[in-house]
DNA sequence: TCAAAAGTGTTCGCTATACACCCATGG
DNA sequence: CCATGGGTGTATAGCGAACACTTTTGA
C-alpha cells in the first residue's frame, strides 16, 4: 500500500508528523505512526500460551497463573501474552514462561492454534499454545510469581477464557506424542526408579501396566543407564536408579523410525 | 486503550473526521479509522494455507497455485489468504480453498502454525497451516483456477516463501496421522479395490507391504463393507469392491481406543 | 501360452500379556 | 512377623511377517 492507499488526513498528520511518506510506500501494511500502528486491513491479535505439565508422586499437575485483572479477573490461566514483532512465537512462549513463572522448559512444543472469534471479549485474540513438560522439582519454591500454582490436571479451578479447551487439547497431544517418543522423562529428576517412571506413564496415558512387562519392555529398549551409586544391593527394597540416554535415543531415531508403543 | 492513550494528532484527525471518541473508550485496539485500522502495539498478518493431497494410480500429489504477483511471481504456493475477523482458521482455509480452486474437502485438518520473522518480506506473517484430503477425480477438469495444478510430491516446483516446510511438515503429519485415523479413504473414490487401498498407504507412507498380509489386516478391522455389484465374481481377475464404513468407524472410535498400526 | 492380478492358506517367530516366585525391609 | 516393594522367571496366545497355491484373464 503506497501513500496513495493512506486516507487523506492520516497523510496531513504524517507530513506535519515530520514522517518521511517515502518510509510507507512499499509497505503494504503495519506503519508505525502516532503512538501506534496502521493496517489497511483489521489484524487479529497474537498470544502464545503455555500448559506446564509437571509430575511428582502425587500426579501429573499443570501449572496455573491467576488473573489480577479483567476479563477473568480471579479465575486461573495458563501463562502466556503477546507476540512480538521480533521473536517466534516459540521464543514468545518461552520468555513469558520465564518472565511469569520463572521457568526454563526443556521441552516445549506447539500443539494448536486457537482462533474461535469470540475467545477474548476485547478483541480478535488468536492463539498459538504450546505445552511443556518440566521437573517439578526443579521449581524452586516461592516464585518470581507467587500467584502461580500448580493444579492436579483432574482437579482444576474454574479457567479463563477457553483455557480449558486449551488443556484438553494439550493433554491428547501429550498423551499421543508419548506413544512415539520418550518425552516422559523430562518430567522426572535426572536419576528416577523404574516404578518412579511407570506411575507417570499411568498417570498421563491413564490405563495401569503390568509392574514386570513395563520393567522389561523398557530396558528392551535400550534406552536407560543404571546409575552405578555404589550401594551394595543386596537388598531387594533398594530400587535401581536409572538415566536417560538421549544421545542414544537421537542415534536410533537417526536409524530406523523408532516407536515406543505403549 | 482509551482515548488517553492516543496521540494527540489522531485524537485531532478523529474529530475532525466526525468520529465519535466514546467509539474508542474501552477498546484496546483495532479502531476502525481513517480507512484502515490502528493498533496500539504492531500486529502481524494472519494467513491460512493449505496442503491439499489428491492421489490416483499414478501416486500422490498436492494442489499449487502459480503466484500472479510479486514477490515469488512465478512460483508456486499453497492456496491461502488473510484471515477475516468474522471467520475461525478452518472456515478461512475452507473459503480461500473453495475461492482458488472451487473444491470441497471432506477431511481438512490444522497441523502447524508457522512463525518464522522473515517469512514474508512485506510484513510479519504468521501462517496457520491446514492439510486437506480430496479425490482427486472429484475435481473437474478446467477449473475456476486456471492456474492450479497437481504436481507429485516427489517432484515439487520451487516453492514460494517458506511453503517447502509447510510441505514437509504436512507430509510428516499426514503420516502420523493415518497411523491412528482411517484417513485414507478421504483420498479414494467411495468404492475401491485392495490393491489401490493398498498402494495409496504405500503411496503417502513410503513403505511396502505384503500384499495378502495387508489385505487381511484390512479386513480385520471391520470398517470395509462388500460392495454388491452384482458381478459374478468366478474370476479372480476381477476385484472385489470396497466401501468405506464410517458409521461403523465412529461408533468403534467411542469404545476402544483406536488404533490402525501400520 | 504365460505373465499378471486377485482371493485364500499356512507356517514361524516375536512379543504383549498374564501370572508365579524370591527376598529383604520396616512398621 | 508379615505386608510391601523390588528384581527375575516362565508359559501362552495372538499377531505380524514371509511365502505357497490356485484361478482366470488378456496381451
Amino acid at each position: 500500500m503506497g501513500p496513495e492507499g493512506i486516507h487523506p488526513d492520516l497523510r496531513d498528520v504524517l507530513r506535519k508528523s515530520n514522517i518521511d511518506l517515502s518510509v510507507i510506500t512499499g509497505k503494504t501494511a503495519g506503519v508505525e505512526v502516532m503512538n501506534g500502528y496502521w493496517y489497511k486491513y483489521p489484524h487479529a491479535a497474537l498470544t502464545t500460551d503455555c500448559v506446564i505439565f509437571g509430575y511428582d508422586r502425587t500426579g501429573l499437575s499443570v501449572l496455573l497463573v491467576e488473573r489480577g485483572i479483567e476479563p477473568y479477573k480471579g479465575s486461573w490461566a495458563f501463562p502466556g501474552g503477546f507476540l512480538r514483532m521480533d521473536e517466534t512465537s516459540e521464543e514468545c512462549a518461552r520468555r513469558e514462561l520465564k518472565e511469569e513463572t520463572g521457568l526454563d522448559a526443556a521441552f516445549m512444543e506447539q500443539f494448536h492454534t486457537f482462533t474461535k472469534t469470540d475467545r477474548d471479549p476485547r478483541e480478535r485474540v488468536v492463539t498459538i499454545a504450546y505445552f511443556a513438560l518440566v521437573n517439578k522439582a526443579d521449581v524452586k519454591g516461592g516464585d518470581d510469581a507467587a500467584d502461580a500454582r500448580w493444579f492436579p490436571v483432574d482437579d482444576l479451578p474454574p479457567l479463563a477464557f477457553d483455557h480449558i479447551d486449551i488443556f484438553q487439547h494439550a493433554m491428547q497431544s501429550l498423551r499421543e506424542k508419548i506413544h512415539f517418543e520418550p518425552i516422559g522423562f523430562e518430567l522426572l529428576p535426572e536419576e528416577f526408579t523404574m516404578s518412579e517412571l511407570q506411575s507417570l506413564y499411568e498417570a498421563i496415558l491413564d490405563v495401569e501396566f503390568d509392574r514386570r512387562n513395563f520393567y522389561r519392555k523398557m530396558l528392551s529398549l535400550e534406552l536407560l543407564d543404571v546409575v552405578d551409586d555404589g550401594i551394595v544391593r543386596n537388598s531387594p527394597r533398594i530400587a535401581i536408579k536409572y538415566r536417560f540416554n538421549k544421545a542414544k535415543y537421537d542415534e536410533m531415531k537417526e536409524k530406523h523410525k523408532f516407536r515406543l508403543e505403549f
